[in-house]
DNA sequence: GGCTCTTGTCATGAT
DNA sequence: TGATCATGACAAGAG
């Protein structure tokens, strides 16, 4: 509870402050996915491989600064950045907001005129757009409260970007529909219009000022008319349908929402179709986790921080009319959220998270770590997590080890969120965006010890562990730390901050001989990465310098080619010159009438173009005394 | 049994 | 000055 509230205070107030100081224009996809990018690497599986990027230095490095200049998520931050400025300096494509209104005009008419057929189609899916409706209500339990401010606030102000257009018309509609709580319509159409947005800007589309075209026209009453079965089951969908997550969900996948919910149904699809229904189910889970909105895993957390589903509604507005209004409902919504939504939010994210399946939450930490092939992605990344599952500790370039990171990834959930200690979270982290294994499996459980400080007792270990978690193999640290009671394993010691480690060690009432052996296995545990990292790049090294030595081996043989080509074209053109020469002397007669002998004459070109015939000089006669010379030179040689 | 590869560890210098 | 990192060297284990 306190590690999901401390965790999501910080990232409100750090949002929070960046909002504000950056003004009306807020970036603030540019700072999530700076922030945010250990969140990412956790849902999208490949870390920095060997590159230890604790999470706790990544917490406190917001911007960029006081980070390590080599860590590779800096690299990623500043990439996001700069492609960002590029792509505005390019200008985008701006929908006005007449557009907007157009949309919901539209959508108004083919509510009316299609309601049959959608609900035909409804009947004929219904499980199907339920649970299409369960994704579109985890959407929209995410995005549409952002929606709902995002639309209402300047509707209600009455100025704004969208006072008149889009924000105003779909605040009207959806107060018809929806009138209390989520109101999803408005931000379904939101969802419509900026998927609208995503496809014109994919299709060149750069201006619609100007009434678009039948089959364009045709093209969005296509897509608006799913938009109304999805408003028709919008407040059902609200008001709760997890247990709808058994109905057939790939059915729900053919029924794409928008461009964003179509991107992550059919990835879902793809995956989910050969499976059963619990897998499929885990794999919606999953879903919630890979897809854009981070938060999905806990809707209590998109519900109050709201960090990431700034990113979403930013994204679907890009810069379009609404991002103003949508600026200002960010503000609006902070604001409104206060500190005190904490409460609830964590409340919500608990229980979020007691609701989980624990094999779901096992899934998340389905790699053990009991052998050297874990994977570095985990489920969440099912890509990586194929990719990575090489016998090899070094994977490919994008994973690699980060040494005891698996074990912590390993220890169960419910013993780490009874360590209360203040780095626990930073282990929980890691836990999920760090995975490979270089230590024995014997560490992912560390024995059930009584935590000497703040007198925490650590749980004892799950029931799977058996009877054979005892004899599993130990590394010699681990064993020691045992021997010596210390009530942390190698992990923890390993990767807890320096500070709190000191803090260990002075207020624990260690012993110098745990002292020293808690300093070893730090020492060693971190050697031991460095030692992994050191390999991995020196391989890199290599590889770098084959291709380096193959490379300058095809120019090596490229330039005697080319010199061997240039040789034989200068002896051509050397005959050439003798012929003509020959034939230039044959045509020229000395004072007594007869031609020019070859041998004892020559063609020479002088500097400014003439041709002059010159004699030939012959060399030197003493060749005899060269000769002379030359053995001399050789005699003093040697 | 020797060889090779991988991995952990130590020592040492640099940051 | 201590912590951390980088890296060469060595040893142990596995195939």
């Amino acid at each position: 509870m306190q590690i999901a509230k401390k965790y999501l205070t910080e990232g409100l107030i750090q949002l929070t402050i960046l909002l504000s100081l950056i003004g009306v224009r807020v970036d603030i996809d540019s700072y999530l996915s700076g922030y945010y990018s250990p969140l990412i690497e956790i849902n999208l599986g490949p870390s920095s491989a060997y590159t230890q990027t604790p999470f706790h230095s990544l917490r406190d490095n917001l911007d960029g600064y006081s980070v390590h200049p080599k860590c590779p998520e800096l690299d990623y931050f500043f990439a996001s950045r700069r492609l960002l400025d590029e792509v505005r300096n390019l200008g985008s494509p701006r929908f006005p907001t007449q557009l907007n209104a157009w949309l919901v005009h539209q959508v108004s008419a083919t509510d009316k005129a299609d309601c049959g057929p959608s609900t035909s189609n409804n009947t004929d899916t219904s499980s199907g757009l339920e649970s299409s409706g369960d994704e579109a209500s985890r959407d929209s339990e995410h995005l549409l409260d952002r929606g709902q401010d995002v639309c209402q606030t300047p509707a209600e102000r009455g100025q704004g970007p969208c006072n008149a257009g889009a924000c105003g018309a779909l605040k009207e509609e959806s107060d018809a529909k929806v009138k209390e709580e989520e109101e999803p319509a408005p931000l379904t159409q939101l969802a419509h219009s900026s998927t609208l947005e995503h496809e014109s800007l994919l299709e060149g589309i750069t201006s619609l000022n100007i009434p678009p075209s039948i089959d364009i026209d045709q093209h969005w009453s296509n897509l608006l008319s799913l938009s109304v079965t999805d408003l028709d089951d919008l407040d059902s969908l609200v008001s709760g349908r997890v247990s709808d997550i058994d109905s057939d969900i790939t059915s729900a996948i053919s029924q794409d929402v928008s461009l964003h919910d179509a991107m992550v149904t059919n990835s879902v699809s793809e995956r989910a179709e050969p499976r059963p229904d619990t897998q499929q189910r885990r794999i919606l889970f999953r879903m919630e986790s890979t897809s854009s909105s981070h938060s999905d895993v806990s809707p209590g957390m998109a519900l109050g921080l709201a960090a990431l589903p700034f990113a979403s509604v930013c994204n679907l507005t890009g810069n379009g009319a609404l991002g103003g209004c949508l600026d200002e409902a960010v503000f609006e919504q902070i604001n409104q959220l206060g500190l005190e939504g904490l409460d609830t939010m964590d409340t919500q994210l608990m229980d979020c998270l007691e609701g989980i399946d624990p094999q779901v939450l096992e899934d998340l930490d389905s790699d053990s770590g009991l052998s050297l092939e874990s994977s570095s992605g985990g489920p969440v990344s099912p890509g990586s997590s194929e990719m990575s599952s090489s016998s090899s500790s070094y994977c490919e370039d994008e994973c690699g080890a980060t040494g005891y990171s698996s074990e912590v990834e390993s220890v169960p959930p419910k013993s780490i969120t009874d360590y209360t200690t203040s780095w626990a979270p930073i282990d929980l982290s890691e836990s999920v965006w760090h995975d490979h294994s270089y230590s024995s499996p014997a560490l992912f459980h560390p024995p059930p010890v009584t935590f000497p400080h703040k007198g925490i007792k650590e749980e004892p270990l799950s029931d799977d562990e058996g009877p054979f978690s005892d004899e599993r193999e130990m590394s010699r640290d681990e064993l020691r730390a045992r021997a010596m009671f210390i009530p942390f394993s190698v992990l923890q010691i390993v990767n807890m901050p320096v500070e709190e480690f000191l803090e260990v060690l002075d207020g624990q009432g260690f012993s110098p001989e745990q002292v020293t052996l808690l300093r070893d296995i730090r020492r060693r545990g971190k050697n031991k990465l460095a030692a992994q990292n050191c390999r991995k790049r020196k391989l890199d090294a290599i590889t770098g310098l084959q291709e380096e030595v193959e490379r300058l081996h095809a120019q090596r043989d490229r330039l005697l080619r080319e010199k061997h080509l240039t040789a034989k074209t200068m002896g051509a053109v050397g005959q050439q010159i003798k012929q003509l020469t020959r034939d230039v002397l044959a045509r020229l007669r000395d004072d007594s009438g007869q031609p020019l002998n070859p041998e004892r004459f020559t063609l020479q070109c002088g500097a400014n173009g003439r041709v002059v015939v010159q004699p030939v000089r012959r060399p030197a006669v003493s060749t005899s005394t060269g000769n002379k010379t030359d053995k001399r030179k050789k005699e003093k040689k040697q």
